[in-house]
DNA sequence: AGACGCGAATAAGTCGGACTAAACCGAGAC
DNA sequence: GTCTCGGTTTAGTCCGACTTATTCGCGTCT
């Protein structure tokens, strides 16, 4: 329980079972506090329907000032999944109030166990959006938009899937995709996607035996949004979907 | 520059022009602080990348505390309007960093005059879920699923779209829908739809002469859900979203 | 003269404690 | 039995001090 910043990086064995980072450093504290509500909540361990103890006792508990507490809780509030009312106290909110879309509610999913059931749904959205998002990019896309992918598949063919600077090449690719269909809703779509594809890959990627090479299916969507042939990019688009969930599911 | 809280309903002209709402009542002082920044970025007055004065002078200038005015900050910080560093001030992040999916972030969207390239992207957002939507709804709809969107129906056509219980159960409708997928993805998408479908059928009134009656075609959709036939379900969909865009064309 | 590092200024971040306001709940009146 | 009215609890707001992390400018070293 130790309230670590675990977001990214260094993670050092909290000896204090419920105080804040042991060392000076780390990120801001009220980040560190929304990060560990925020897991706590989205991974069950506070049931919706139920209310956290009174800021001022788990202010204290956490030894944190009531300040920190209340803008970390105000975090949570914006994403949705508390609501809190003077006596009443703070509740967490039914799921179907959170913002699961907001990236960093997505991070804290997938902080801890993935949930199979919600992968696959992420990837029925992906399913959805990103074909249809290739046909759009094909009929809209302009130079700095097919410099932007290629790029980003040239980076992906260096480093493999199996690094950080892959995987990020892979997000940048489908971000660029995004940014091409010149929607601004999708490209805000993009952020979420992203955080999806990025997470389910590292996953993919933990039980080992990267199935298969994901390059060539890249080229095919890159080659018919370049050539301006939208049945064709949706097409390319949704095998590679389509395969992205196969290697998942085998790999959970 | 009143910060009365707008979101709804009591409108008083705010003789004051910097102080915060004149009478007692009125929502949390935060969440009328957040909404009166979270307009300014939205609507384009304080552009990105610009940096808001300093927290003590704007609380000032504001008539807030300083505490009140940083919670509405973080607020904005986790939709990710704002990032503020500590010598650097706060600075409104560019336009693609922004959650503009995010219900409030909509609403603050519309709150103004709404950009009309931006309601084309939603539209278009519509067009690309909806019907995927709708499809799977007629393959996984179970009887409940089948009753919320009967009900939906009625209420629908017993108000109209010109009454805000007609606007309400329009949404309780597509909401009913998306929940019918029984995918916890696409429900979460529903909120921000949903939103959009409220905000653009409000606008669509305003211009009178509402153009045609939209019963019908939600029907088709219905009936075809009901049956299990997802390609027909699909099919109405598609024609429902084309034929609300071309309306809410119409009137802007 | 240019680059590098060091220190001071500055704005956000954290703290704590006091007071306000709202909403729930139980006691009392009708 | 229902309604109302306070009291109590809990979040909301305020204030003022201190801390930390940057950035920027100055001076020094190369």
């Amino acid at each position: 329980m130790a309230l670590d910043d675990q977001a990214d990086g260094v993670d050092e064995a909290g000896v204090q079972p419920i105080t804040r980072t042991p060392k000076g450093s780390g990120r801001r504290l009220r980040g560190a506090i929304a990060h560990y509500l925020g897991t706590q909540i989205v991974s069950g361990a506070i049931a919706p329907g139920e209310k956290l103890t009174g800021e001022v006792a788990n202010a204290e508990a956490l030894d944190v000032s009531r300040s920190a507490y209340r803008e970390a809780v105000q975090v949570l509030t914006a994403k949705g999944l508390v609501e809190s009312r003077p006596k009443a106290g703070t509740r967490v909110l039914p799921r179907s109030r959170w913002n699961m879309l907001d990236p960093q509610v997505l991070a804290w999913a997938f902080s801890g166990e993935p949930d199979t059931d919600f992968v696959r749904d992420l990837f029925e959205l992906r399913a959805v959006v990103e074909p249809a998002a290739a046909r759009l990019a094909a009929e809209r896309r302009d130079r700095d938009d097919v410099k932007a992918m290629r790029d980003a598949l040239t980076q992906m063919r260096r480093h493999t899937l199996a690094t950080d600077a892959g995987r990020a090449a892979d997000r940048d690719f489908h971000d660029a995709l995004l940014e091409a269909t010149h929607n601004n809703a999708l490209v805000a779509l993009s952020a979420s996607i992203g955080a999806a594809v990025s997470w389910t890959t590292k996953y993919k990627q933990r039980a080992r035996a990267l199935p298969r090479d994901p390059v060539p299916d890249h080229i095919k969507v890159f080659d018919a949004i370049a050539a301006g042939d939208p049945d064709a990019a949706a097409a390319a688009m949704r095998t590679l979907v389509d395969l992205a969930l196969e290697d998942t599911r085998l790999s959970m």
